[in-house]
DNA sequence: AAAAACTACGAAAACGGTTTCGTGTTGATA
DNA sequence: TATCAACACGAAACCGTTTTCGTAGTTTTT
């Protein structure tokens, strides 16, 4: 068990001081060509590293990025992970994760305790019980210790910061159109209880497709189902009692479920019923028939989210003009695959 | 942007020392009750809270454990994660995830960039690209350097540590003595490549269980599919040419992709043909139909690395005794769902 | 009343770096 | 020859803690 070497170490077995082969190791011109091969052929003998821990301490910095998100296991965010963790890397900034389980206290709890020094600035999507106790001061807390912060999917508008977001109304309309274009007008719209902002954008993106285009738009048709713990014969009665030829679902769970359903009953997938959903994981591509489904493009948004914030973080180092705040939007596009009727 | 207070600030303020102020903090009783209780309250005032970088360099412990994976963007590794975070978070440690993207050299990378004092130890599962050029000087490195390391899944027979692995083999065993009970006698096998040691390892069980049962085992009833880039048509093609009335498949997507070559085909699932795969994801809970599937427990194997680790890095502390190390061996289960005849 | 023992606190080292500011030794300049 | 700049290096402060050890001042002991 050898530990890693350090200046003290070097200067020590040299006979110089700590400074000049702190200096050395820069190619500092205040040191002779010769102490300084000297030195740095000793370093790479011993394959010296500076410590980051000392360099953070020294330099307030830590290289570090903090994410915070409800849930690792979701495809969604887990790709915006890999573009986070992705970007972060290529620039040379470690991620440090919490997942806050959907819990307020668990969010907070984290937050704090990465603020103590650990990373240099925070990329959350809040969790659900914090969109619904609508309590944010754990966000101000950090923003005002002067933690740069990004916010993503999930954002806060009385929060001013910087925010990469989707245009979940804008793609729910087109993915609605489309359904109107392929002739469908019974369209059904599944859904989730909607502390979340995004389902209710994408429900009133489906909304303005059907006004624009003189569809009827019927309540009935709606179907919200929990949170957790749906159970399939909510959707099956669905579709037992209703009568629709097109459903946009916000997400490909509840569109897979929902062909399952249908085709069950007899009715047939694209022919009968037209299906979009929303998330292109696995489930879109790999089930019968694929799903036409609106792609996210979470890894995007995830390299776009590191973007933001370590470009903060840069020039943080700068001066501090005014805080301008940026919204990023990511284009969501619509994959055509089996469950609608391609034209 | 009022920066984080520190005990500096806090004795000037009060016109005492560091020190003091340190002890009061920790209750010392070398300090007396009137100076301790002005001190924290003047902390608790101010929301003082020790600077994680601080104590670091101090103690020579980040209280960060470094996960390596590589890939994030998949189910089993997901899970696998979620546990590490979870166990971790719940001890007080923090999780800094690199992914290796499967390849070596920013495995190497990103573990030389860790070791430099991010961290206090290591968790990880291989890149495939490492697997295949037998080079693991880079984790033997770490460990010289005094890194506690716990492999999981995708361990290395030559280094010696802590490893987490599942009964790849056992529980092949089992899903093919299963198809084997129904009745089948013509079982394939649809596995990958096998530079990895898990898929090795399943084979050798569904062989030994057509063995043991004294059903012969036909090497053209074995698909080796590419570990990237898998086309639909290898399998369709595999189902056309090829009579067999059970298939076992190292992962739910080739188990998924199967049954549609087989149902287009007009081959009934599970009356003409049991499937079972591996990996509990959603593509086998919500294929059709659902599909038996081998539940590997990702989170319980990342419970468990993460307490491996720990308990060794609180061990440390302590006198280091002879190194022991553990391989522990998390059994997977098999999860009867539609894809077979269940008894 | 002198010695011993507490009490309550501060100085300083240490963790591992970076960086500013001397300073002694040269060689060149006036 | 006295002066000065350049060169090459070292001392020390600093980042924010913890912890050992020293020491005034007070109290107890003999």
């Amino acid at each position: 068990m050898k530990r890693k070497i350090t200046l003290k170490q070097i200067a020590r077995e040299l006979g110089v001081s700590i400074s000049t082969v702190s200096k050395s190791l820069k190619d500092s011109d205040e040191i002779s060509t010769d102490t300084k091969q000297k030195v740095q052929a000793f370093a790479k003998l011993y394959n010296y590293r500076p410590n980051n821990i000392a360099l953070s301490l020294k330099n307030r910095r830590t290289k570090n990025i903090g994410v915070v998100i409800p849930d690792i296991v979701h495809h969604f965010f887990t790709t915006v992970f890999r573009g986070i963790e992705k970007y972060a890397n290529e620039h040379g900034y470690n991620v440090v994760v919490c997942v806050s389980d959907e819990s307020y206290e668990k969010e907070v709890f984290n937050m704090e305790l990465l603020a103590n020094g650990s990373i240099d600035g925070f990329i959350m999507s809040v969790s659900a019980e914090t969109q619904q106790k609508n309590d944010f001061s754990h966000l101000k807390e950090v923003m005002e210790q002067g933690f740069p912060l990004v916010l993503f999917d999930r954002v806060i508008d009385e929060i001013e910061c910087d925010k990469v977001i989707m245009n979940d109304e804008e793609i729910a309309y087109q993915a609605t159109t489309k359904m109107i274009a392929e002739g469908r007008r019974k369209i059904a719209l599944v859904t989730t209880e909607s502390y979340f902002n995004v389902s209710e954008k994408r429900a009133e993106g489906y909304r303005r497709a059907l006004k624009d285009h003189g569809v009827d738009y019927d309540e009935k048709l709606t179907l919200v189902l929990p949170f957790k713990g749906v159970e399939e014969s909510y959707i099956e009665d669905f579709v037992e009692s209703k009568n629709f030829d097109g459903v946009l679902c916000v997400n490909e769970i509840f569109a897979v479920l929902l062909m399952a359903a249908t085709q069950k009953k007899g009715i047939r997938v694209p022919e009968d019923v037209s299906v979009i959903g929303f998330t292109d994981g696995l489930l879109s591509r790999y089930s019968s028939p694929t799903l036409t489904t609106v792609a996210q493009h979470g890894e995007k948004m995830g390299e776009m989210a590191a973007e933001m914030l370590i470009e903060k973080l840069e020039n943080e180092i700068g001066f501090h003009e005014e805080e301008d705040y940026r919204t990023e939007i990511i284009k969501a596009t619509l994959i055509e695959r089996g469950s609608t009727i391609n034209t």
